[in-house]
RNA sequence: GGCUACGUAGCUCAGUUGGUUAGAGCGCAGCACUCAUAAUGCUGAGGUCACUGGUUCAAUUCCAGUCGUAGCUACCA
């Protein structure tokens, strides 16, 4: 067999934050495979870093009284124990804020602009002038102009659901300095990723991608891709654009772009490794993102334009993953499931959890819920209670009959042929990152193990006289089976693995290693190999992990809201008071227009008698001209919250009945008085 | 509203191009065993494969719709 060369990144955890178990799937699930490929002999390469950039990292930073250099020193040194506590083993775990990542980050803008792939426009953005800095959309909050609740997001109400420009909030306010935001024009530089659409088309379908994942593209790719905007205004915690004085690169752009850096400076300390040789067009090595599925977009539409517009190869496949639920349920602080790296190791072994999450992991896009029951008997029965008490029950018995030393041939070798015979099926699901199929079969032979040394019974054998030998037999068998299964889980339980190695007294424990079974081979002293979670240590990281009463967030809005969408309170039969709360006005059509670019819309303008006049957008279109409406009265609901349309504001509803393709308008007769309140 | 997924035993999940009585592990009940970190083995109960229609000789599997879940998105006022 060929060794293969093999590039693999996970995604770059964000310096302002800890790692949580939601991250954790997605680590462990690299590292796995990782371990996996170098386990069969392939040379296979894990490299991340931490993302660095950004003003959430400045913000954050002068929260706490410190440099965003501070403050991404601190909190890498943190990431990078967290994964180590998780045996988690990379190649190189780098920063974005390098030297590597600078070179290579202009490199790429400079091949992209040399290639004419960048676009210069002015945009108009929220400013903060005290602060002097531009504002993105979540930094500006302020009273929600559609349903008036307070604090909301510069982008969309958690309340109303409703989305508008920073502007349009009515007290607008910068998150960062308390200022009235203005609106300010600036120079931007556009990545054209239009010109790429054709390539991505086919790239997401060439069998980069799971067929869900390029489902969704298709989204993007099958209608007007836009372009992207790579650059970001001074102050901004970054790297500066050649030629640019004053603007810098968007934290996403040098973010991806830390792969190929930590794999350079990985190279400057490697002999065996290459950086050209990994990255340039037409190479013949692979390269693997693992990422969850948050952030496809910027890994396969964004990322591969890049690499393709600066010369690169693109990358083998992204493999996509979903999100980790606790109990069924996203992850909440108020709950306690909000879990951080620390907090589980406080508390667990790391490796019941590796163990948990290959137990279930497939190569699908579905979230993972990780339910702690299941938890607490999954990882003890398989594990404890099957696959390790192969060896605990045999070996005592070895250590008895035969001074720990195996038998000189095995009383059942078809049956060890049949074990070894499934490694490659094991591995197929490995390679395919269908680690619970994998895991199923390990354990489904683990099954099979017991069964065979419950039949053979050396405990009955060794009470009667003169069946020493047997009794080693049938042990040496039990221990050479619980050696294959093993193997296949080094990858999973890499501490466990180095027990039983030093147990199994073996050099080594690749795949390549089982043909041949142990024999007239002298064991090492015997470990418990590994405890049982214990479900109260569980109940106690909960506890821990839960705020106190005082700093509880109250629990979000959003999920309320989407709630009361979904189930209205609204009961079928409503009472009078409920019924009068709507106020239905008659009114004419003084205006009425097509609304440019527009499929389905008229805008409308309205006397409503005292109320003034009103403008509404109506999505009648397919039914009315605007001659057909003018002059007319029609019945609107006045005290409907005003809504942000892509087109504009719509100050209420006019009422239509039918369908979306028969439509007709409410209208009062003529002689009815516009304003006047129907009831 | 639209789009993309998903909805199979109490729990976690398999179910290959539609083909007989729908599988596994855990959990549960009973029995056996006692070497093993109270572990193991055997037997068993448990499912209108979300719901409703359709295509077909035949549908968990294909199609349409409904409901529910997750995410994205909007020209819903």
């Amino acid at each position: 067999m060929s060794q293969r060369e093999i590039l693999v990144t996970s995604a770059l955890p964000y310096a302002n934050g800890d790692i949580h178990l939601g991250h954790l799937l997605e680590y462990l699930q690299t590292d796995m495979w990782v371990r996996f490929q170098n386990a069969r002999g392939n040379m296979c390469t894990y490299v991340c870093a931490d993302d660095t950039h950004g003003t959430a990292i400045t913000l954050r930073a002068e929260k706490e009284g410190i440099t965003p250099e501070q403050l991404i020193d601190r909190v890498h040194g943190e990431h990078y124990q967290d994964f180590q506590d998780f045996l988690i083993k990379f190649d190189n775990y780098y920063s974005t804020h390098s030297d590597e990542n600078r070179e290579l980050a202009e490199l790429i803008y400079k091949r992209c602009k040399e290639g004419g792939f960048i676009a210069t426009r002015d945009v108009k953005q929220a400013y903060d002038p005290e602060k002097g800095m531009f504002l993105a959309d979540r930094y500006v909050k302020g009273t929600c102009p559609e349903c008036g609740a307070e604090d909301q997001y510069g982008d969309n109400c958690e309340v109303c659901s409703a989305t508008y420009a920073p502007l349009d909030l009515k007290d607008a306010y910068s998150v960062v300095s308390g200022a009235k935001p203005v609106e300010k024009s600036s120079e931007h530089f556009f990545f054209k990723l239009p010109e790429f659409q054709g390539m991505l088309k086919e790239w997401t379908r060439s069998g980069t991608l799971q067929p869900e994942v390029a489902n969704k593209l298709a989204e993007w790719l099958d209608g007007e891709l836009l372009e992207w905007d790579i650059s970001r205004d001074a102050p901004y915690f970054g790297f500066e654009i050649p030629d640019a004085p004053g603007k810098y690169f968007y934290v996403w752009l040098d973010a991806p772009i830390g792969y190929m850096s930590s794999f350079k400076n990985l190279c400057e300390r490697r002999a065996d490794l290459d950086f050209d040789h990994y990255w340039k067009k037409g190479s013949t090595t692979e390269l693997y993102h693992f990422i969850g599925k948050d952030i496809v977009n910027f890994h396969a539409l964004f990322w591969p334009a890049m690499l393709d517009a600066a010369d690169f190869r693109k990358p083998n496949a992204v493999n996509v993953h979903g999100y980790v639920t606790i109990n069924g349920e996203k992850m909440s602080k108020s709950r306690g499931t909000f879990i951080t790296a620390r907090t589980y190791l406080d508390h667990l072994d790391p490796e019941y959890l590796r163990y948990y999450y290959a137990a279930k992991l497939n190569d699908k896009v579905d979230d993972m819920d990780l339910n702690f029951d299941d938890f607490v008997q999954r990882v003890n029965t398989d594990v404890v209670n099957k696959l390790v008490n192969i060896a605990s029950r045999c070996q005592g018995f070895i250590g008895k009959f035969n001074d720990g030393k195996l038998a000189a041939e095995l009383p059942e070798p078809q049956m060890y042929a049949d074990f070894v015979a499934k490694s490659e099926e094991i591995a197929e699901r490995f390679e395919a990152r269908q680690f619970s199929a994998g895991v199923r079969e390990v354990m489904a032979l683990a099954d099979r193990a017991n069964e065979y040394i419950q039949a053979q019974a050396p405990w009955k054998l060794a009470k009667e006289e003169g069946k020493g030998d047997e009794v080693v037999a049938v042990c040496s068998q039990g221990i050479n089976l619980f050696r294959v299964l093993l193997t296949w889980l080094t990858p999973v339980l890499p501490n466990m693995a180095a027990k039983a190695q030093s147990f199994l007294n073996v050099a080594d424990l690749n795949w390549g290693s089982i043909e041949q079974p142990l024999l007239d081979h002298q064991l090492g002293k015997f470990e418990p190999l590994m405890q049982r979670v214990d479900g109260k240590a569980v109940a106690k990281m909960l506890e821990a992990n839960k705020p106190a009463e005082a700093e509880k967030p109250a629990d979000k809005p959003k999920k309320k809201a989407k709630k009361e969408k979904q189930a209205p309170e609204t009961p079928d039969v409503i009472d009078f008071n409920d019924f009068v709360k709507v106020d239905l006005r008659v009114a004419k059509v003084v205006k009425c227009d097509h609304v440019e670019g527009a499929d389905k819309l008229l805008s409308v303008t309205l006397d409503v008698g005292e109320l003034g006049e009103r403008h509404v957008f109506s999505g009648i279109k397919a039914c009315y001209q605007p001659e057909d409406l003018l002059g007319k009265n029609v019945v609107l609901v006045a005290n409907l919250a005003p809504r942000k349309m892509k087109f504009g504001m719509s100050e209420g509803m006019i009422l239509a009945s039918g369908d979306d393709k028969n439509i007709s308008v409410v209208m009062p007769p003529e002689g009815a008085k516009p304003g006047d309140r129907i009831s």
